[in-house]
Order: structure tokens, then sequence, then C-alpha cells
RNA sequence: GGUCCCGUCGUCCAGCGGUCUAGGACGCCGGCCUUUCAAGCCGGAAACGCGGGUUCGAAUCCCGUCGGGACUGCCA
């Protein structure tokens, strides 16, 4: 048989990464069994879903990597794979199973099921205990399915084994709102069904609604997918990652200058190894060996320092052509405007040795704007430490008369003028160099210097250098 | 309150009864390299929540306990 698996988005907001790395294990689980990946829109909430995060989700999974097989985009043979256009086929749904005694129609208030909810506390039971099918028929209202109370409800979990409730635990769940709209769990269920969907694997947080999947998917006569509940992504304080922990939503970490292979390989690693010692792999080498049965079951919390330490392995890994290609917009984003031909020449004789200093794209931007534009003003921390020492006037003036020799302007003729003052002068190397970069980029941490200054061009590094020896006095 | 889930270094991941004096990674500390910053290399500190069992033997199995989390809507 086939696997099918699917991701479910809301549309009422932007890609959680806890959402991404769920839809991550799904994709990796299609993958390794060659089976079917369905992107289906869970938007039975009108009133917050919207199309626009719906393109915003759908576009932030295709970055990260993920493509579906079957969804909005690419089709199907399942229509639209957007719940709110099958609302018909829920209805009808939800119609049947009152005809065929597994659901009723229910019209209380939502005063006296908080009665119910209450008394059940009270007596140290279940809010879930009371709602039951009232003694009176009622032939409107909302639709709610009936839990038999007869036996537990018992599953084998892919990652957490066998799981049991029992039945007066569960409540008498709405599926069809008095309105006539599905609720998640009718829609939901309904389509893992119409959809012939194998494995559901989603979320910790969703385990205690999984009863009420099961008992729905049996009331319509099929038997339920097998069910994997993936541990949550925790923020730093252990709490379910949200927006107060920071940066949630996938996007915010695209704009911070991740590469979307840094995040697919970090996210595979939360919750899920290889193999336990390698940390750093490829995509084929995931989908190789991913099994859900290997999901650990204890949460995992999420943290953007090794997510950063990754993001830079993964930059220092990429072939120099391509991190040019990668960090040109992100230069021209942090420059305001587009950079011309000579000034991208510039920045080519460097790129290689920004490539290895750059962990997120916008750095890359920082250390090289002394080459895209003028310095207004030092550094003042960089000034003071290295600026107001002793010598430094006379480091330059020598430093200038170096550079006279210079023949052809490069890094290798450079350094080979410039190698000979540390000894000429007693001083040690540092002493000597700190003082032009800090002249030549503005601050005392930059690339390589002979290369910063080859890159430069002579004219603009000599003058940037006199300018310097000047605010000396 | 109730139900369910979880519990190995600060963090992520290994470990599925003996090979664990518990392994890998991030981070941290120290050193080397060095024109700054990175990178790289070398070294170090750092964990089986606790208590009982079972067993010749337990991080691994069982029970209890403590701790954490999720859910508890006519949201998803």
């Amino acid at each position: 048989m086939t696997v099918r698996v699917r991701m479910a988005p809301s549309p009422t907001g932007v890609l959680h990464v806890g959402t991404a790395r769920a839809a991550l294990f799904n994709w990796l689980y299609a993958r390794h069994n060659d089976g079917v990946f369905v992107v289906r829109i869970d938007d039975t909430d009108l009133e917050r879903s919207t199309k626009e995060y719906e393109e915003e989700i759908l576009d932030a999974i295709t970055w990260l990597g993920l493509d579906w097989d079957e969804g909005p985009r690419v089709g199907g043979p399942h229509g639209t794979y957007r719940q709110s256009d099958r609302f018909d086929r829920y209805r009808e749904v939800a119609h049947q199973l009152v005809e065929s005694g597994h659901a009723y129609f229910d019209d209380r208030s939502s005063e006296e099921l908080d009665e119910l909810r209450q008394r059940a506390v009270a007596e140290g039971k279940n809010p879930a205990h009371y709602i039951r099918r009232p003694e009176r028929e009622r032939t409107e209202g909302a639709i709610r399915l009936s839990i038999p109370q007869d036996a537990p409800i018992v599953f084998d979990d892919l990652v957490r084994g066998t799981v049991s409730f029992e039945p007066e635990d569960v409540d008498d769940f709405v599926i069809l709102r008095s309105d006539g709209t599905p609720t998640y769990h009718l829609a939901s269920t309904v389509d893992d069904v119409d959809y012939e969907i194998t494995h559901v694997a989603r979320g910790e947080d969703i385990l205690p609604s999984t009863p009420k999947h099961i008992v729905l998917t049996r009331a319509m006569s099929f038997t339920e997918p097998v069910y994997a509940h993936l541990p949550l992504l925790f923020g730093t304080d252990g709490k379910k990652l949200s927006k107060r922990h920071g940066a949630t939503a996938l996007s915010e970490y695209r704009e911070a200058g991740f590469l979307p292979e840094a995040i697919f390989n970090y996210l595979a690693n939360l919750g899920w190894s290889l193999d336990g010692e390698t940390t750093i792999f490829t995509r084929e080498q995931a989908i190789a060996a991913f099994d859900l049965a290997d999901v650990s079951r204890h949460p995992a919390t999420f943290d953007p320092e090794k997510l950063t330490w990754m993001n830079g392995e993964y930059i220092r890994a990429m072939d120099t052509a391509r991190f040019e290609e990668t960090v040109r917009p992100w230069i021209e984003k942090g420059l305001g405007r587009e950079v011309t031909d000579e000034e991208w020449e510039r920045f080519r004789h460097v790129s290689a040795l920004v490539q290895e200093r750059t962990r997120l794209l916008p750095e890359a931007a920082e250390i090289t704007r002394f080459l895209f534009v003028d310095i207004d003003a030092y550094d003042p921390q960089a000034w003071e430490k290295v600026m107001t020492k002793d010598g430094v006037a006379t480091v330059l003036d020598r430093v200038l008369e170096a550079l006279d020799s210079v023949g052809s302007w490069d890094h290798a003729a450079i350094e080979e003028e410039l190698r000979k003052l540390p000894e000429q002068l007693g001083m040690g190397a540092s002493k000597v160099f700190q003082p032009v970069r800090v002249a030549v980029t503005g601050t005392s941490v930059s690339p390589p210097l002979f290369e910063s200054m080859a890159a430069l061009g002579r004219e603009k590094t000599l003058e940037r250098i006199r300018r310097a020896r000047g605010e000396l006095g």
C-alpha cells in the first residue's frame, strides 16, 4: 500500500517552525517510502483564514525545499485540497452520522454546557464527563458525535507506542456548528478518510484529540490511519514554542539570513538523528534513513545558536560563485541600493575570505561595507583602542611611504612591503596593521587586511590612510 | 482539578540488559595558529531526577515518587 501523508496548515497565520518541522517529517516519511505527500489547507475557521496566509505558507514550505505531490498549486485527484470548498461534504457526513445514530443535535447553551463541565470538575472528574447526549431529543443546533462508553479507545502510536483513553474522559464533541460549518475535527477526519491518508504525523499537542478522530473515523465505517505524535518544539523556557520566544515564523529566519538547507538540516535533527553521530547531513541522507518510528518522544528546545553555527557550516560549504550570488541581494539590501559592476569586482576580491567568516548572510554585508561606501565615522571603540596609542602617526607615515613602493596593486605586493615594517619599527605586527585596518575599513574587524586593501584599490586606500593620519594631528 | 504525554551533559542527538571509566554536536573554558575577526587543530569541564524492585548484571525492564509539558471551546 502506498504511504500517503499530509501537511494540513491552517492559513490563520504565518508558518510556524513547529509546523514546518512536522511537515518536514511527513515529507521525509513520504520520500523514504516512495509515498505521496499531500498539502491540504485546513481553513474551516473562516473568520481567521486568509488567502494571503495560505500563499505565504505555501511559499515558505517551497522555500524549505518541501515539494508536494497533491494539493494547492499542483492539483490532484481530490479537488482543491481546501476545506472551505468541501463544506457540503462535511455537512453530508455529519447528517449521515445523525441518521446512523452516531451523532445528535444539541442546542444547549454554552452556560448549560459550562455548568456540566464545572460539575464534573467539582466531582474530581474530567470536564468531558457529562458532555453527553441529553435526555430530550433535539432537531436543531450543533451536531455532536456520541462517544461509545463501552470500551477504552486504544491505538498504537508510531512514536509513543500504545496509547489508551477511557471513553468517559472524551466528551461528545461538536462536529458541525449550529451555523452549519464543520469543526476542525470533522473536516480533518473526513479529509483523512477521503484522501486515503495512511499515516498522520502531527504535533503532540493534538494527542488528546486523537481518540475523537478515531471514534469519528470508525463511525464512518473506516479504519483510522496510523498515528505518530511528534514531540513539541520548546522555547528556551521549556514551554511550547510561541511568539513570545522571539522568532517562530519560518519567514523570520529566512529574513535573518538563514539558508533553507541549514534550517532543513537543523529541524531534521530536532527529535530525530541520522545515526547519533552525524550532525550535518544532506536531504538525501535524511530521506534514506528516516523513519517515524525513530523519532524521539521528548520535546526539543529550539536553539538559535546551534542553527546559526549550522548555517555557517552551510555557507562555508558552498562554492564561492554560489556564495556571491546568494549574498549579493543581502549586500544591496544593507546598502539600500544596487551595487555597480565595478563595486562588485571589488567585493569578489575578498568574497572567499568573507564567506569563511559569514554565519548569517547579513554579516557579509556588514563586514564589507567599507568597500561600497566612504567612511563617514570611525567605530568609536576601535578608534579608542587602536588609534589613540603612541606611535600610531609614525606607523601610518611609514605605511604610506612603504605603499609608495608597491608596483602592481595586489595583495601579495602590498603584503611584501608592509611586512617589513614591524621589524623596522620594532613593533608587533598587530600594532602596525591594526591602525591601517581602522584607517581603511573604519573599524577593527574586517576581512584580512592586505586583500581588503587590494580590493579597495590604491587610490581609495591611500586616501583613507592619509585622512586617518590627518585626524591624528 | 481531570486526562494524556515526557524525564541522558546548559542545549540537540546517540544508547534499546553486559563492550558505559555513558558517545557525537552546539555552547562554554584553556591552548595552538594568527594582521583583526572568523575558520581550523588540540585539550578540558559538563548528564543517566529520586526511591524501590526484577536480574549474576540496569541509563536500558517493572513499580512508585518527584518534576516538566500538552490538552481540557460550537479555535485549529
